[in-house]
DNA sequence: TTTATTATATGATATTTGTCATCTTTTCAA
DNA sequence: TTGAAAAGATGACAAATATCATATAATAAA
């Protein structure tokens, strides 16, 4: 089992703060897992006592709505930290999370980081920090959810897949979503993301590179992000 | 100038778990304000050095999208706080906060929140456990607005007002919006809410009275939010 | 490999929602 | 109190988006 103290990975997130103490306690009851693509997490419903330290892999977080459809509400990437959430709130998660490629996580049960948070400033107010930006990123998608159209949304959830899992040498975006799965970002019908997707290649912005995407013209989709 | 010591509002918020100590230094460096209805308590793009603690009134949070619509992201009553995020990003504000009401409020300069989040452990832990469930809020809010019709929306924002702000001896809901504002919390066009509020009231679900709102059928109401 | 299943693609059409125009009602300040 | 301005209401129409049907391509399982 690797230990935590050496692990490169804490360096991206919040346990970076954490004591080489407290890190040699983590690691001592932390579990560690891999999880194939396609598996979850974990489920809307479950109780997740603990929070995930993403060690590699990507994994999308969602929900489903009343409505019976599904919706991605956050994508998960090596370094991030999962479940800060159920740290917090003693409530059965309202999220589920699916592996979209083979991960490597760790598990660090709830106690022992609450017990952290309490005792080390430094480690609370950075966990703070994190989810006082989520709260900031999340109410700009609500008011691009509210007031964005389609097309403008599937522009913006490009740019910002480019940003977030950035591209390799060739330019693709490294990151593998089906179009339901970009569909279920943006929320709207599978067939409306494959119809405006196919817009975006004619008109040359983008290309498909086998199932990865490579932005062609970067000004042009920001133009149509922005209602151009 | 009223003690923060003696002030009930605060037992409404996380700062109900300050010390008597904590809360002297604070009521000697806070300060107090009232804001006219139509007023801002901050613009968007200004710095919020501190925190709002709200004694009396309403305001409405909202954003400007990129296509120059507002979108209200929050609603903000007596007992709430305001502005926490300020505490920990250093950016300036992307938000407006304008009243809806004249109300009452305090504003304690961050530096004096921060040393308080710092030191006493039980104040940061209320603080992170309010910004968890306002994340999980904020994730509601997400799949709702990618995945309702606004017809769901209207239905679940009047349900929600009911709840939030209560009603009078005569069922009547406490907050006075206008058609915009309404149309501002669901993400639509004026015209699309008014339509629909219409409808309800055609079906006498909801009636007016005066500016208010009074639902006379809830389950009714419940079921078009689900999607019957 | 062959077949079954799933993902992608596209047309036709229905529904939802936005926009523009116009009218009425309410509000507020002179 | 009156008149201008803002808010609310409604019709007509346009645009955006969802739904259903069907076809093809890709992938996984037997």
């Amino acid at each position: 089992m690797s230990k935590c103290e050496q692990c490169i990975v804490r360096k991206f997130n919040s346990l970076t703060h954490l004591s080489r103490e407290e890190l040699v306690k983590i690691s001592a009851c932390k579990t560690s897992r891999t999880i194939k693509k396609g598996e979850p997490l974990f489920r809307e419903g479950e109780h997740i006592n603990g929070i995930f330290c993403i060690k590699d892999g990507i994994c999308k977080v969602s929900k489903m709505s009343e409505n019976g459809r599904n919706q991605i509400v956050n994508l998960i990437k090596k370094g991030d930290i999962l479940g800060e959430r159920s740290l917090i709130t003693q409530e059965a998660s309202n999220i589920e999370a699916i592996a979209l490629e083979d991960m490597e996580v760790c598990f660090i049960p709830k106690e022992e980081i609450i017990e952290d948070l309490e005792k080390n400033p430094k480690f609370s107010m950075s966990v703070l920090k994190d989810m006082a930006n989520n709260l900031k990123k999340a109410d700009n998608i609500i008011v691009d959810m509210a007031q964005k159209t389609v097309k403008q949304r599937l522009a913006e959830t490009l740019i910002n897949l480019k940003e977030k899992f950035d591209t390799n040498n060739d330019g693709i975006i490294n990151v593998r979503l089906s179009r339901e799965d970009i569909a279920n970002i943006i929320g709207t019908a599978t067939e409306s993301a494959i119809r405006l997707l196919s817009d975006l290649k004619k008109k040359k912005y983008i290309e498909f590179v086998g199932k990865e995407i490579k932005i062609l013209n970067l000004p042009e989709l920001e133009k149509i992000a922005q209602g151009f």
